[in-house]
DNA sequence: CTCTGGTGTGTGGCATACCAGATACTTCAA
DNA sequence: TTGAAGTATCTGGTATGCCACACACCAGAG
């Protein structure tokens, strides 16, 4: 063989299992659950002819959705998106600040001064003023840095834990995000988590963030009645 | 009928698919895994046959306990027990800490002075000195403790999210807790932790609770070497 | 002896058939 | 009309069989 001809190896398992779970899971994340309107119901058969497969690598799919706590399956009745109520959404927030503040924390013992300029890299992509004029970006923004935070804690495991509540937040963060003095005040907070971490102010750093992610917890305790009149007027507005 | 009767409902899915995961979850914990010389291979056909059921079943606890992280499924090379590092390890000991503390916090915030008096009776099972004296139910009464302070945290999630971490943690604290000034150390800590959150005294308390757990976090990283060559000599013994 | 290709066996992935409980529907009697 | 029993249908759970890839072993060419 030439040895100029280099094949970079066939990575990981693909499975139908394996990408059926990360279509459905996108699917259902992207799908509106607070939707009144939605069905709430799922097929394995109706899933698995649509997607051209037999029923088993649905229902591995299901198995660890079900798990992840995204769908509850009961036994010959059917199987059904969970739709979380406001407690439940509540308490995901509060387990997310749990993580963050200790990864922000971490981030001031041993993340590199690069690892740490990376904040602000993100955080200068929003200015105070563009926030307001661009919510949506600003979303994806304010989503990245506190992907950051988690990232540059060094501990894997806190950031893929991260990631599996966060998931769970999607839907209510796409809402939560559009209040434009709730920007304003995020943008700011941002900055003074930045000073802390570049500071290796642990204790600083650990309480910005918990207080930071805790007024999200508030805002959406309060805001959330006005979630799902939105929601139940554009269902109507469908139909 | 006879009103008197009173019969409460089938609760529940009972399939084998939960029952072979539970069980094999179990004997997984119970297993040591980090004895060199344990079988690291599950086989599916094995198990099913073992268990006198099909392969499917089994096939699905497997999947459940692969998204756990307990085993990890190649397609077509075999199913593995993962064996944790010393860095994983650290990594789990740390997110326990964030968990644990916020729920230390909340604690402070909502539990009742009644649900808060259960700590203090849990710790009374165990003075300084019986700990000396039997360290195994001292483990036992430990788990408890720290159990009980995400319970009356009020924070479901929080609570289900530790046992999810501890479980993977099982095997480690099995060997920590076996040194007696660590047990010394971990009473005194319990009684501090105890009191901040009789006082409500919530930053205290994170603070306290964080610390207690990076300490057995500091223990883990010095002695894993010691861990590991004991079980080396044990599983020496055995052959 | 070494290296290459072939072959047999093990293993997980997938499709399919069937089962039994749960439901919806239908029918028929009061 | 009503309601209760019977029946068809739907749904997830389980058992099986086959497939394709991984890998160890073997044989023959050099």
């Amino acid at each position: 063989m030439p040895e100029s001809v280099v094949l970079k190896p066939v990575e990981g398992n693909f499975s139908l299992g394996d990408h059926i779970y990360s279509e459905l899971r996108e699917a259902l994340l992207e799908l509106d659950v607070y939707n009144r309107n939605a069905d709430l119901r799922l097929d394995e058969r109706g899933i698995a002819k649509q997607m051209g497969v037999s029923r088993t690598p649905i229902r591995e799919a299901l198995t660890r959705l079900a798990q992840e706590g995204f769908v509850t399956i009961q036994a010959r009745k059917g199987i059904f998106i969970n739709r979380k109520d406001l407690p439940e959404i509540l308490e995901l927030v509060k387990v997310w600040a749990a993580l963050e503040s200790m990864a922000a924390r971490l981030a001031c013992e041993v993340a590199s001064d690069e690892a740490i300029s990376e904040l602000r890299t993100i955080a200068a992509q929003f200015s105070k003023d563009q926030a307001k004029a661009n919510i949506d970006e600003y979303s994806e923004t304010n989503i990245d840095f506190h992907g950051a935070i988690m990232r540059i804690s060094g501990c894997r495991k806190l950031q893929e834990l991260g990631e599996d509540v966060f998931a769970h937040l999607v839907p209510i963060r796409r809402r939560a995000m559009r209040d434009v003095d709730r920007a304003d005040r995020s943008v700011v907070d941002h900055m003074n988590i930045i000073e802390a971490v570049e500071g290796r102010e642990a204790d600083l750093a650990d309480r910005l963030v918990r207080e930071h992610t805790f007024r999200l917890h508030d805002y959406i305790a309060s805001a959330w009645k006005g979630f799902m009149e939105l929601e139940s007027m554009a269902a109507d507005a469908k139909a």
